[in-house]
DNA sequence: GCTCCAATTGATACTCTGTCTCATGTGATC
DNA sequence: GATCACATGAGACAGAGTATCAATTGGAGC
């Protein structure tokens, strides 16, 4: 997702209903760039004084799952977070320093987990797959 | 986790108490060969009428988790569960069918997300990969 | 076998996340 | 502008997981 007015337009497109709390909850995603959690949003609007309910933030944050806009993931604490991304099937990497969010493209992993598959002789249907590690621009800070 | 004895026996060396409740945590985990929320390790304990408190059961499964004994998933639908595997780095295959899980070794991940970090920028210091599928038991019942 | 102490337990209260309900409000269509 | 279904906000609710604390118990040392 890069910016508010595209999700209000996927929304338009997709037959939902341009409605207040929706655009302010877009505006608030794409005000985040990296990852961030259903309470982070909640805490968000209410810095904001917009009066949005908790449950429409969750609303509108399953809306914008189901359409691509943002997708669920899991950290590695085990806590549910979403990130605003395009919707098209890709990986995260998460920087673990600064929290911002990298689309990732296929890379070939599709073919590798083919392979995979193959000489398990499982049939995969889906996967998730998570990176978590230091991003290019926090690299220096953290070396290690 | 092969048998009950063995998660046992990694406790006593880890220099943990032999406890009763550990010990039945234990079975309760061992009788599962699927993956398995803490919310139906609770139940079966109930079930099988021992009386184990909840907060026990959460505390044995962190213990067992910090052991390797099983290791915390996160399913597609975004519920916590654990499975029962073998204290070594892998990845777990999960039938939607039938919910076991299979362990899989690096099959080469290693060096794959090696490559992907190298392209990227991006020094990974942790990942998260689940396959979700079906698995070559429940794959002539279920073609698709 | 017995004692002792710290680790562990069970019960309970609590927090937090997410869902559900329902009366009220509002966007889009005409 | 009127209409109506969709969306909202408030609040109740359910479930997962954690914190607290007095009571219990495993196991080391004797």
């Amino acid at each position: 997702m890069i910016g508010a007015a595209r999700a209000v337009e996927t929304l338009d497109r997709a037959g939902y209903r341009l409605t207040a709390p929706r655009r302010a909850v877009a505006e608030l995603v794409a005000a985040r760039n990296g990852h961030f959690t259903a309470a982070e949003l909640v805490a968000d609007a209410r810095a904001r004084r917009l009066s949005i309910g908790r449950a429409t933030i969750f609303r509108a944050l399953d809306t914008f799952a189901a359409l691509g806009l943002v997708e669920r993931v899991d950290l590695p604490d085990g806590d549910h977070a979403y990130v605003a991304c395009d919707p098209v099937h890709h990986h995260h990497a998460i920087c673990t320093v600064c929290g911002r969010s990298l689309d990732i493209e296929d890379m070939g992993l599709a073919e590798f987990l083919g392979d995979v598959g193959r000489r398990l002789g499982f049939r995969i249907t889906s996967h998730r797959l998570e990176l978590f590690g230091v991003c290019p621009a926090c690299s220096p800070a953290a070396p290690r």
